[in-house]
DNA sequence: TTAAATTTTTAGACTAACCTAAATTTATTT
DNA sequence: AAATAAATTTAGGTTAGTCTAAAAATTTAA
């Protein structure tokens, strides 16, 4: 019996996490546009991609139609995520880089390729399950420990809330939260919502009320506290 | 006044690097036939890189008559080495790889590109100025720190030496060098050399004699305790 | 339900990095 | 110093991944 070891170039991992990412977000199959928009290219050469990727087995692909991952491409993109949030977990554990700076060195360490040395890493790291923007870390067999959690604008009462992750992973969105005080794991106080455009004002900590908009309380994950 | 910022692909950092290496272990103008030998691919392919080097300014090219780095080349290729040998040294200081599995990773991991990245690896190392194979790690401006030594094979009298480091770097010269116990830093004696093939007898610590080649023995590093 | 707009694909080109084969230059012998 | 050998370059092709422009399919709107 033979295996052969199929290579899978840098480009290719990037459409395979693009359309991990996309699907994984709408649930639905990837349109080209979509993946055009993502990897800011033409969506011609998505096109182009997209039977090459179908033709190693890697997505379904149906001309006109979107595609989604088969069973073997999610396992890839899984694992480009596990080594990209492992990664982000030592640059900001280990290196002591701020939550806003890990993103674009994850996106070039994501690519390295030894299994022995992300197994050490994440030794190394004590096996964290939750990266710094609070995403899951998915296990060594694909497996994500999804923690339940609800974006700040669903919550209609005045009560107390964990900060639990970001939808938005902008650096000017990190930013802004470390300005207001806010950090993942940080308990606050919705203080009101004020009715007239759904936004809100909390309480972090002894700091002084905060003003958010519902689009900005739309891009925080919580938990309400005790429940 | 506008600067550019020059991209230089991983191929182009590659071919730098073999220069810088192959330069450095002959300290004359490198042929397209040993960096076509070095990087495994065809002299014309060589040749077609070659004048893309030197269109950017980063090697010194005349037709026919082999090339040399420009500082602004060497730069790159010392940034590199140094990037390398950083990694190397995480690969075994922190995630316990042995000496001859950290190569082929550091390989990758040396064209992560990030300057930050690195001045906060090097802090988190404490410094390094060695690499695990006893190589210098050059500094953030691109010195050497030189350390003397000579290959055991210029040893020419029975003597309690030092091991420095390794000329040889491939996994099975390593993994010998393992099995007979010796390791960078490593106090030995030789204990006797038979001039008929010019070979050595040494003994390292409590353990037997060990029978080394001269050509083993050449590719050994060493200095002479007190010396 | 036909027309218009949008999305997607095809066709044909480009660049980087490689290749083979042939031509040229340099080095080595006789 | 001419002939041969070796090293290097040129010429012309290939593949991966991109592009533009045009054609085809799908969706939306009148």
């Amino acid at each position: 019996m033979l295996f052969l070891q199929m290579t899978i170039s840098l480009t290719e991992e990037n459409y395979i996490k693009a359309i991990f990412n996309i699907s994984n977000s709408n649930n639905i199959g990837v349109s080209t546009n979509s993946l055009s928009n993502h990897l800011e290219n033409k969506a011609s050469s998505v096109t182009d991609m997209l039977k090459k990727l179908a033709d190693k087995k890697l997505i379904h692909y149906k001309k006109y139609k979107g595609v989604l991952l088969t069973p073997k491409g999610e396992k890839i993109a899984i694992n480009i995520i596990r080594k990209h949030r492992l990664w982000e977990v030592f640059l900001m554990e280990k290196l002591n880089f701020s939550w806003d700076q890990v993103h674009d060195i994850a996106e070039q360490l994501e690519h390295i390729k030894s299994d022995e040395l992300i197994k050490r890493l994440d030794d190394f790291l004590g096996k964290p399950t939750l990266d710094p923007h609070g995403d899951p870390i998915p296990n060594e067999k694909g497996k994500f420990n999804e923690i339940k959690s609800m974006p700040l604008n669903e919550c209609k009462i005045l009560k107390e809330i964990i900060f639990i992750g970001v939808k938005n992973h902008t650096i000017s969105f990190l930013k802004y939260l470390t300005s207001i005080g806010l950090g993942i794991g940080d308990r606050f106080k919705i203080e009101a919502i004020n009715n007239f455009d759904n936004s809100y004002q909390i309480k972090v900590k002894k700091n002084n009320l905060v003003f958010l908009s519902n689009d900005l309380a739309s891009n925080i994950l919580v938990k309400i506290k005790n429940e």
